[in-house]
DNA sequence: TAGAAAAATTGATATAGAACAATTGTTTAA
DNA sequence: TTAAACAATTGTTCTATATCAATTTTTCTA
């Protein structure tokens, strides 16, 4: 499955985390250049390929991630097989578990995907010694709640063509805060992702997305790659 | 609208906090005899009555607050007068924004309500000092972030019977969590703000209570008590 | 580069839950 | 204690989106 990359030798180590591209939008930007180093000993790097799982919700939740490469889906299986996926997650993202060894969801690549993994145990100790990174993560977890609230009121209360015009909206969003392209953007989902993370079915995915051709706010360049014609028109229908 | 019950002098401080119910399960049980003195000062009692609001969305967010008794909702409100509630709270729970003076949802007391409020750069200078608070927060965010991805679950995926079943299985779980009573329960908000929470409307939540009841799952002592006749069913039915 | 497989779109029909409305039950206040 | 106001239930109809199904488009693979 996956493939540490990387051991422990602090020549490689030290070059890894320093030459970071994610480290401005990871939880370790807090940390200062010699604890870095010694961070970085705690860490290792992994590679996983398109729809591999970085872990399931019933394996046991000892870890840890950081996106440094590629895209994640979060997802809840219910007995009969339903879906929900609960977030998509990009480079910089932080995920996993750190509380009582249990994941609350499952988590699969999207494409190819490197992550850097670490132990909860050995994190938990390094934050005793290291405050700055306790108040980092509960920024991040804090922002992470913030998005999670507002996807609440996405489920709960926004029609379709809303549903659908939020994602593109945040998607576009979300790349500029990476400082990443956000007009045109290319989603790296799948058609049924987006739906199970709507709470649509790919159909109504696919209508909505007509729709918004046909009124010009979009104009799609290949199936996965939308230019959005209309910023304004786009957040008007948010909501 | 809020009344501040006592001002700094230090018995009374001192007698509020040494004598709270809720720390067992309040984000300050992180603090030790001498600093929960300390801490007391920065805090004030206020206490809220039926419908007022603790914030507006649109407030300045710069108080953190936790209950000491009652419950609250947080909820965002849509320009066409939408509204979802993100969550009831009880007695332990904390809330408001730690970041960027910015709230995420407008609160509003269900009943009487007293809470303990903080200003937020108050309570940021004493996480400097006292690492083990930011600790204790971000333990208690992560649990609140595990609650908000459940939730999605609940609006994306799962029927009004299944979200209706759901929720009274929750709370009964949350009464046993803070040692209260778990059967019968009482429900302290309306059926329009169960609705408002569940992404439903008043007239489903009732035929599904309705439908609990012909079915034995539960039984209605008055409009706002449920003793909960079969567990396992009930839990059958929440997915 | 063709043909197979998979993914996305589009069409037709069904249905869960909304919307609207009437009735009943429960507070509140005089 | 009564009636007025409000909240909850129940009934009827309607609609947004699901479901099922057929194309069409895109992506793989030999």
């Amino acid at each position: 499955m996956a493939v540490v990359l990387k051991g422990n030798s602090s020549d490689t180590i030290a070059t890894r985390c320093t030459s970071c591209k994610v480290r401005p939008y990871s939880f370790c930007r807090c940390l200062k250049e010699e604890e870095l180093r010694h961070f970085a000993g705690i860490s290792a790097e992994k590679k996983f390929s398109d729809k591999q799982n970085v872990f399931l919700q019933s394996d046991e939740g000892k870890r840890l991630y950081n996106i440094t490469e590629g895209n994640v889906k979060i997802f809840q299986l219910l007995q009969d097989g339903r879906i929900q996926i609960i977030g998509f997650l990009y480079p910089g993202d932080f995920f996993g578990s750190y509380k009582k060894g249990k994941y609350n969801y499952s988590a699969q690549a999207i494409g190819d995907v490197v992550v850097c993994e670490f132990k909860e145990d050995v994190l938990n100790n390094h934050m005793d010694e290291n405050p700055a990174l306790s108040r980092e993560l509960l920024n991040m977890t804090t922002n992470e709640l913030v998005l999670a609230q507002d996807r609440i009121k996405v489920l709960g209360k926004l029609t379709a063509t809303e549903r659908v015009a939020n994602f593109i909206s945040n998607i576009s969003k979300q790349r500029a805060r990476i400082k990443w392209q956000d007009n045109p953007i290319s989603l790296p989902m799948s058609r049924q992702d987006i739906a199970d993370y709507l709470g649509l079915t790919i159909a109504t995915v696919s209508r909505e997305v007509t729709n918004l051709k046909i009124s010009s706010v979009i104009k799609m360049i290949t199936t996965n790659q939308i230019y959005i014609n209309d910023k304004t028109k786009l957040a008007e229908l948010c909501n």
